[in-house]
DNA sequence: CGGATTACTGAGGTTACCTCAACGTGAGGC
DNA sequence: GCCTCACGTTGAGGTAACCTCAGTAATCCG
């Protein structure tokens, strides 16, 4: 009945095995932070600016520099002119890095799903319905 | 439906708005991480040597000396030699450190409280008991 | 034209760690 | 009583993933 004092804690229990896990599965690819996430960015938005790729990641101009020659040096990523500001540059994954992106999409569901996949039916949803719930409002 | 896809999904949007909220509420105090688990630590363990509060904390020894010198210095944390091994070094929570470290579970637990208080009662059961399967098993 | 914007670059700083090597001291085996 | 090992400390140096600040070049826009 002190459900209370472990709500939060048994989260923080659940999301470090969670947290665990895809860091392992992660690995293979060595990508940091920032670069693993504008890969996802990317993915979504298809083209970026390289300020509004530095916006969406939360990092400042001059490391998001930094975050895309890397990812083009490893040919995941490809910078072009943008056609309607010639200042500006566009960043697009290449083939290859929509490729990998999914496989390192695939990699993290597989090992969170791994974790969640000890639930049964009743429970999945129960948990899906909370965590919508938490999910949105303030 | 596609709920398999999503739980994942939803799980991290989660424990990134909880995680916000407990970074934000824990800024008074300004520790780093460790500085922060160690107190957690020592709270939970009474007395611990340095090399095994490295452990715990899985860091270096070398950083370990480091972390006790910082929280020393703010009078939260005291070092007494072992009794039984004169060698070793017990690190302990001052008084201070102890009610610091209340203070701070304190606020943790409203940050996060606060993100399940929207919850109704159904509802936080449910994912009580949810989260405490995830947090067990293999 | 002139000021603002976009990105790139270099230099230097920060945090929170890491390793490696050396030191003083004490513990324990023999 | 010696020798070796373990414990903590210290210094030096390194690392990752950021940061700010300052300056350059190209381009846009009023």
């Amino acid at each position: 009945m002190h459900e209370e004092e472990s709500l939060s804690e048994a989260f923080w229990a659940v999301a470090r095995r969670l947290r665990h896990r895809t860091r392992v599965a992660l690995e293979p690819w060595d990508l940091s932070p920032s670069q693993g996430r504008a890969m996802n960015v990317l993915a979504r938005h298809g083209d970026l600016r390289l300020s509004s790729l530095a916006e969406h990641l939360r990092i400042a101009p001059r490391s998001a520099t930094e975050v895309a020659d890397d990812l083009q040096q490893r040919g995941l990523v490809e910078r072009r002119p943008d056609p309607a500001d010639r200042r500006a540059v566009l960043v697009t994954l290449t083939e290859h890095g929509t490729a990998v992106n999914t496989e390192i999409q695939a990699a993290r569901q597989a090992a969170s799903e791994r974790l969640f996949a000890a639930l049964d039916p009743a429970d999945r949803q129960d948990l899906s319905r909370v965590l919508e719930k938490l999910r949105e409002d303030g």
